[in-house]
DNA sequence: CCGCACGATGTAAGCGCTTGCAGTACCCTG
DNA sequence: CAGGGTACTGCAAGCGCTTACATCGTGCGG
């Protein structure tokens, strides 16, 4: 493996000015840093991660703390940050949290700590409060997306406000009665995206004067298979049938699709579905959303870092919360009721 | 941050010492190992990522190059992947190679070559002559998953076997007119899984009788979409209609079962599907498929590098070609063909 | 009882970089 | 022309570990 100083006998230089050639830091005159360059090509160089990361205290690699690897939401955020960092020359250092009591410790006591990373993203993860406190007293620049904890900087989208515009869409449409997929209560002790969707879901209700009514929300998982079980339910029960259905995400919202078209009902004909997220097979299916641009979170996160990383001087960046775009995708699974039904 | 030499203090040894009790490398007495174990783990030290790889040589992080991140079957062996070095202590740096030949060529050329990573796994990457060539100038271990290249040694499931299952499956429950949705040939250039599988499935024919006919073949792009327009593709042909589609991976065969559906076939009453894969997704459509154990594949993967690096001694074991276990799962997508027909 | 082998520990030399400090040359100001 | 910058470069001291080698006992065979 070829080393610094062998680059810097090829240009004639010492091994300091190598180094300043060719990080960028401190003065090296013109044609010095090209001769330099020209060495450390010819003789393909490359800095040694670990030598640097000793003598500097930096390492240009950024640990991702990610829930679960194989769910779109998550992939997609991470495919965002991925290709953000690689631009910016750091490596990406994956940890992947189960269930694992154990496992999870161990991430948060040994890994994290081995200094390998300049920073911590989170994605949407439910920590513990000791977990969150250990998180901090790593010391490290840490952004998590889609609040995991108030008490870490976060990048979030308005969760109320996607949710109102999702359903104001179908009120617009003049929906009356309308259902709403959601999560399993008990998800909610730390991680409340899907209780503020529901409270956005409901303040549009009431907005328009419609009082909500327990029989129109279903609890689900956030797959496919949940959205269609809960539809089912949704669509199975006495009393009015509803003429819409909102979802609190994109999966659970093709499930519920699938179930309406099982059960034989045209969708928008007789039942308009929505969802959020903007989810690959949205277009595919036809589905009416909200999107809520998962790789740009991705991608906004690594900024946001990068900038506290590259000048930790200033006070971390309190991130107004809500700030993320969002926007309402029309598509083919939303129209108006038909008018047969009240 | 808190150094070996306070651990050294705090257990009154050398730092030579602590270093051994705690790595398990060289002979440190019980008492004394106990000793050093207690006051690192009072003073919650943790050894210094870059400091013991400098030193050592050893960095205790593989890197992981995937070519999508949010694609089912990648993000499963990821995961797979993640969980089994997390357990045995490593880190995992991800490499997400895009299309975008410059961003490669960086992943090659610099990112790899950091000297950040103790082994390298690459999952069913499509790599280019020179690529490859990169790739075992590093020098390190390597392993593939899924045959990106005879050049380097790789995990391989027998693919035509794999295909020969499916269709005999189809052909035991008495079809004949059997379709196979599989991949466009460009795709072909450097990445042999989808022919392999139609000649296994070519074979499976040819074994009983019947020889293959081209209207029976559609190449799709391996996403629910590509196969939905494809089994659209092959269902309004004019001529015999098949009564089974062979999907070369579980995304297609789902887009297969929504275009009968559409079309108004029952499945498996009207029309068979199978797949190959073992998708998530699977169940939930009732999905009959030859499961492939994704996440196991990554597993073992870590296994036979990790073996790979402990004993570098050892020869390359040479893996058998098509080693890796599948099965076939029968679920409700597929049946006898109804009497009417023939 | 001597010498040797071996286990346990310490000493200290790096591993390959970065960077504070110092030195040099040169330029600008007054 | 002196004084003070400024730009460039080199020197050398680490960064926090690992490990070859040296040292010291101890137990044991002869």
């Amino acid at each position: 493996m070829v080393s610094i100083d062998e680059v810097a006998r090829l240009a004639g230089v010492s091994t300091a000015t190598v180094s300043r050639a060719l990080s960028g830091r401190g003065n090296v005159s013109l044609p010095t840093r090209g001769r330099v360059e020209n060495a450390a090509k010819s003789l393909g160089y490359v800095v040694s991660a670990s030598a640097s990361s000793l003598a500097s205290g930096r390492t240009r690699n950024i640990g991702v703390l990610v829930p679960y690897l194989d769910r779109w939401f998550f992939s997609t955020v991470l495919a965002g940050i991925a290709s953000a960092l690689m631009r910016r020359g750091y490596d990406i250092t994956l940890y992947s949290l189960t269930d694992d009591r154990a496992e999870r410790r161990d991430i948060f006591d040994t890994f994290l700590r081995r200094q390998r990373v300049d920073g911590v993203i989170a994605i949407s993860i439910e920590l513990g409060e000791e977990e969150t406190e250990h998180l901090r007293e790593l010391d490290l620049p840490v952004i998590a997306i889609g609040g995991p904890s108030s008490r870490l900087p976060t990048l979030t989208v308005d969760d109320v406000a996607v949710a109102r515009l999702a359903t104001e869409h179908l009120l617009a449409l003049g929906h009356r009665e309308i259902a709403h997929i959601g999560a399993n209560p008990q998800f909610d002790i730390d991680f409340h995206i899907p209780t503020r969707r529901r409270q956005g879901f409901e303040q549009a209700l009431a907005d328009a004067g419609i009082p909500a009514s327990p029989h129109l929300y279903e609890p689900a998982d956030f797959t496919i298979e949940g959205g269609f079980r809960a539809a089912k339910q949704l669509l199975g029960r006495p009393g009015n049938r509803p003429t819409a259905v909102f979802a609190a995400s994109d999966e659970m919202a093709i499930g519920a699709i699938l179930a309406a078209r099982e059960l034989g009902y045209r969708v928008p004909e007789d039942l308009s579905i929505s969802g959020i997220d903007g989810h690959e097979l949205g277009e595919f299916f036809r589905l009416t959303t909200v999107d809520q641009f998962p790789r740009a979170q991705g991608e906004r996160a690594v900024a946001a870092l990068l900038e506290d990383i590259d000048d930790p001087a200033a006070p971390t960046p309190q991130h107004e919360p809500g700030a993320l775009p969002f926007e309402l995708i029309v598509r083919g699974s939303t129209a108006r009721p038909s008018e047969s039904r009240g």
